[in-house]
DNA sequence: GACTATTTGTACGTATGTATG
DNA sequence: CCATACATACGTACAAATAGT
């Protein structure tokens, strides 16, 4: 019989709560806080056994409750890596996998929206800075004619918008949303040509400008596309 | 013996998967598809066993996954229950918990800016006599001074507006993030009166007049009030 | 209030597959 | 190719908590 919990421990945590969920807080506080960065390795089983006194067992029932939030992913024989910072974004796209796309688009369109009427109120200098500098690389590789970097850049792009509106959360529903998008885009789409950039460039200079209102317009009009798109392939599906 | 699940599997993708993370589908498919309602309690854990397949371990081990995404609730002696139709809601909560309170408020007003605008672009006959119908309800609260029955309704308003936009995956999205907003307005504001409605008429009128850029408005100035609290508290606590 | 049945929680053991070295 | 280690799954026994009698 293995010495049970309830007799005096080091106690590296405090102990009203189930030992298990207070080692998956821990963890996950670890990841959220950025100690252990996304792509990192984190400790192996024994020493975080011993970094926080519980058992093994515990340690494993921990990781595997993360893993299926997303969160850690276990390599065997290798180590275990952190797939991201929380578990929002695997849950977004758990839950919008099985949604209609036109619209998961829509939210898609309503975040980033407010964020380009966020960042427009902000004229963060740095920010648009780095939005000025996605724009650009994005219009060099519509010049190159490189499909691939193009729909990179796109998407650093808007992800950078987002960022410009300095609100973390509001950017971390928007990767979610952007990921299952991304996703079911590309799984037809690769004859598509978005040669064309849709009008980023109008929407740098109405956040630049402060313009919330142009900002938003500009960035509705960018939608428009994809939405078309969407619209047209659900009629073929219909056909 | 019953039969495994383990047999031949014709997934997209041949990807060898885990009878365990089959079970975790399988249940999350039963709540999401509403065989088993929220607020249910699920088959025994025997009965689970027979009805899948599998041994006890996997299936208390996907009831967990489950658990942790906080879907499921078990209770010693009684049983388990259904907690919420998907993680997005637990997940939404467990990030924003540690967020700066003005920053959940700005996602809310982000997502219900655009879901007025939304509503507007609809205007369903359906939701737009139950949007009424929670308006008057909450006017109604207002005159009798009940405070409690005043935020429930407050609350249902938001809701309903959301729903009217038609689009579900925008709408627990911002249930989520008004979870959250009203466990961190709960703890202290009890002795704000909220005892004048907002201006939520406006925004109803400019729903069913279809005026997307007014209903937008509208929500917008519904907002003030919460963020000039949230400011106001926030200096407070600065000083 | 106490007893009993039911149900989940925990612990341990074992067999089998699978990746690593 | 083999050996080791680990992950997975199944089964069993008992503990703990709750509901109902």
């Amino acid at each position: 019989m293995p010495e049970p919990v309830t007799s005096s421990r080091p106690s590296p945590i405090s102990r009203p709560r189930k030992v298990s969920e207070l080692v998956v807080e821990h963890l996950t506080d670890l990841v959220e806080r950025g100690e252990w960065p996304v792509g990192s390795r984190i400790p192996t089983e024994p020493e975080l056994v011993d970094r926080l006194g519980v058992g093994r067992n515990t340690v494993r029932e921990a990781v595997r409750a993360l893993e299926h939030a997303g969160i850690l992913e276990p390599r065997r024989g290798d180590g275990t890596y952190v797939r991201a910072a929380s578990g929002l974004d695997a849950a977004i796209g758990r839950r919008a996998r099985t949604a209609d796309a036109l619209q998961v688009l829509e939210v898609r369109s309503v975040l980033e929206r407010g964020a380009a009427r966020a960042a427009a109120g902000r004229r963060d200098v740095a920010a648009l800075a780095a939005l000025r500098a996605a724009l650009e690389a994005q219009e060099a590789a519509a010049r190159d004619g490189d499909e691939d970097s193009f729909r990179a850049a796109d998407i650093a792009f808007h992800a950078e918008l987002v960022r410009a509106a300095g609100n973390p959360l509001l950017a971390e529903l928007y990767d979610g949303i952007d990921h299952v998008l991304v996703r079911t885009l590309a799984t037809d789409a690769h004859g598509r040509h978005h040669r064309d950039v849709p009008g980023h460039r109008e929407v740098v200079d109405a956040v630049a400008a402060g313009d919330a209102e142009g900002a938003e317009r500009a960035v509705e009009a960018t939608m428009a596309a994809v939405r078309a798109y969407l619209l047209a392939r659900a009629a073929e599906v219909d056909a």
